[in-house]
Parts: structure tokens; sequence; C-alpha cells
DNA sequence: TATAATTTCGAACAAGCGTTAGATAAATAC
DNA sequence: GTATTTATCTAACGCTTGTTCGAAATTATA
């Protein structure tokens, strides 16, 4: 009988399957027991494979590292983006930035995504550059929105914005680090709680209320 | 000729200036490449000696990683206690406040320290348990002021005042990962940026102004 | 089925690690 | 000056690391 549908090409199915696996161990690997301290070895076990064959999908560790750390900021960017989209492209600047940092939050969470981001800054800097850029490209999303919020008269002049930025998304993603989700708060709580810091801070009130 | 002063009993002079200049390029090191990475052949270079000599002042790498990061906490919390009673035990609790966040940051910055904080994390457990019970204690410092400030009343009421020091702490640990010394704000500028941030947000204004 | 391509294994490698121990060197004591 | 304590070096150990490579096993092609 001839053929139901399969792989032609070059792309064999059966690599692309162990690639994924090893890359989905890998993300598992990092943020259980951080960039460091994994091996070859470990996430061979992990992938139930040697450590040979992982060399018949990738050309080196770094190579991993490198294709895991990336998906991280891509995943990022994915959610956040799209928590943005859903709260409508014409909502307030506020209500976007709101939903961008819940959802930065709640990623850097559940991903452990802070430990993989820091791991990018002690990256020999044969990796690290490219991820660099990708973190800037990151930020920029969030700084965008706070900008459109001054453009459009919504915030208290004086303020630096980038500095605003950087002590928001910093708060977030140190509060990740120790975030314990058998605790009271769940991340829309502390986001919520980070908002009302802005509101009342940098965020000009309404005439009254 | 009968003698000048010198180390008497058991603390021998040598020993201990070597031990402290180990402990120094460790601490070194340990803020330029992360506490995993480092070895004690490059620990025992750059205090110019060989490795095996380590092992006359110390039993154990792991002796040295924990003396320094305790150095490190401990630093932080001489820094942040004298600037709080520099500005006066008696002074607003928001002014000790802002004086706390500010040593806070400016230490965290110049020694490196959050890289430091970080490295505690990823310690294997035998290490890390001491240091995390040191952090604890530190961050209450910040916890402390802040409820002094409740209790004098100077708070809007309904924050969740952990989250608001998490929050705060944070912002400014992870700013100092990125802070460019050569750029145009300084560690001031950006304690006074979140003291106004939090003045707008959680601190009650007073009825005028 | 036989043949070819794809994927994994097994075993080894050179290098680097923390650590140890005995031989030196340097500093102090008598 | 000699003896003793203090401090460092040298050289090796056992182990783990990333990586290589030819041989096996598996899967696809015909």
């Amino acid at each position: 009988m001839q053929q139901f549908v399969k792989a032609r090409k070059n792309g064999a199915t059966k690599a692309d399957k162990t690639k994924a696996r090893l890359i989905e161990v890998t993300k598992r690997l990092i943020q259980e027991h951080g960039s460091d301290r994994i091996t070859l070895r470990s996430i061979a076990a992990s992938a139930r494979m040697k450590a040979g064959s992982i060399y018949y999908h990738f050309d080196s560790k770094d190579e991993i590292i490198r294709t895991v750390l990336e998906s991280g900021v891509g995943g990022a960017r994915k959610v956040v983006l799209r928590a943005i989209d859903d709260a409508g492209p014409d909502s307030p600047p506020l209500v976007r930035l709101r939903a961008a940092l819940g959802a930065h939050l709640k990623y850097t969470i559940q991903e452990h995504f802070s430990s993989r981001l820091k791991a990018i800054r002690r990256l020999p800097k044969r990796l690290r550059d490219h991820h660099m850029k990708q973190e800037r490209e990151y930020a920029a999303i969030f700084a965008d929105l706070l900008q459109e919020a001054r453009k459009k008269g919504m915030l208290r002049s004086g303020f630096n914005l980038s500095v605003v930025r950087m002590l928001s998304m910093g708060a977030l993603t140190w509060v990740a680090e120790w975030y314990d989700p058998d605790g009271p708060m769940t991340p829309d709580d502390i986001a919520d709680e980070l908002m009302r810091l802005l509101g009342g801070g940098i965020i000009k009130q309404p005439a009254k209320s």
C-alpha cells in the first residue's frame, strides 16, 4: 500500500520528536537546578538515552542550553503579547500594562523563568549577546505601554519611565524568586498590588474620587 | 633584642592575613563569575598560591564559599543599619526607610551583592539553610520600618505590607543587576524614584499640598 | 526480503575538578 | 646556630565533565 502522510524531505520525524523531548527535559532540569550544574549525562538520563546519542541531535551542550533559553524569552514574549491583545488593543494603556505585568509574573512563576533569565547573565560571552538583545526587546513591550500612557496624559510628570519600568519588572521578577504557591497570595493579587502602588504613585488621579 | 608587638597566642598573623586575602579574592571572583564556575585553582591563582595550599586555611571549598556569602549578607546588614542610624533613630520611619533602601541599593550595586544573593538560592542544601535565615533577618529590617510607619498612621490602608516589602526590595535588587555605573542615574536617584513611587502609592498624603 | 539510511549505544579520550599527603621552604623559638 | 612550628609546594588520586567515533540496532525504502 502506498503512503499516508509522513515526513518527506529531510525532516526525519523521529529525530524531531527526540530533539523536542531533549529540549523539554533540559528546560525542566534548568528550572530545577539552574543552568549550571546540569550535565549532558543528566539530560540524557532524563530523556532515557545515553549521553553520546545527544550529539546526533545537537552539536554541543551550549547549543541545547541556547535553544532552551531562547524558547524561554520567546515564551514570555508570547504570553505577554497575548495578554495585551486579550485586554483589547484599544483599551487604555494602563489596562494593557496591568495585563502585561500579570502575564509576566504568572509566566515567571510558572516557568521558573527568572532562574533562566538570571542564568543568562552568567552565561559565557559566546552565548550571552543574542539573549540580552532578546531581553531588551522584551523590556520594550513594557516601555512602550508606559510611554503610550504618558503620551495620553495618564501619568504624573517627572518620572523617569525607564527607571519605573525597571523597578516594576524587577519587583515582579524578584517576587517570583520567593513566591510560595501554597501561600495566600495569587500572582494576580501581587500584580494588583503593584498596580495599586503604581496607581497611587505615577498615575495621575482623575479629578474626583 | 626583645620584642615589639606581635601576635602571641594561637592567632598566627601570617595565616590570618592569607586567609583574609583568600576571602577577598574569592569574593571578587564570585562577583565576576558567579559562585559556580569558580575553582580552587582559580582562587589560588588570584591569591598567588597553589590550590593545595588553600587547605591549610580552609577545610573545603564549601567553607570558603560559605564564609564569603556570610560576609556578604552581614555587610549589607551593617551598612543598612548604619544608614538607619545616621538618619536618626527618632526620625520618621519613612525617612529611615528611604535611608535603608538607598543603602541597600548602593551596597547591592557596589558589591555586586545581588549575584551573591542569588547564588545562595542555587547552593547545595547543605549550605543554603543558614543563609536563608540570614536573609529573612535582613528582610525583617525593612518589614519593621514599614510596620512602624503603619502603626504611626503614615500609610494608606489596604496594602499587604509584606508584599510591598518584597516588591520594593526586589525592585532595587533587580535594578542592581542591570545598573550601568556610566549611565546618568546614581543609586540615590533610583532610590529616590522608588520612594516617590511608594510616596504616591502607599503613603498617606498629608491633607494639604 | 535485502539494502540503505537513520538513530542509539558503548567505550574511550583529554581535561578539569576537589582533595590528600609527603616533601620543602619560611618563620619563629630556644 | 639549631630545633620546631608554621606555611606552601609538588604531585598524584579518583571522579566527573564534554566530546568523539566506530560499531550496533532500529527504521525506512524497494
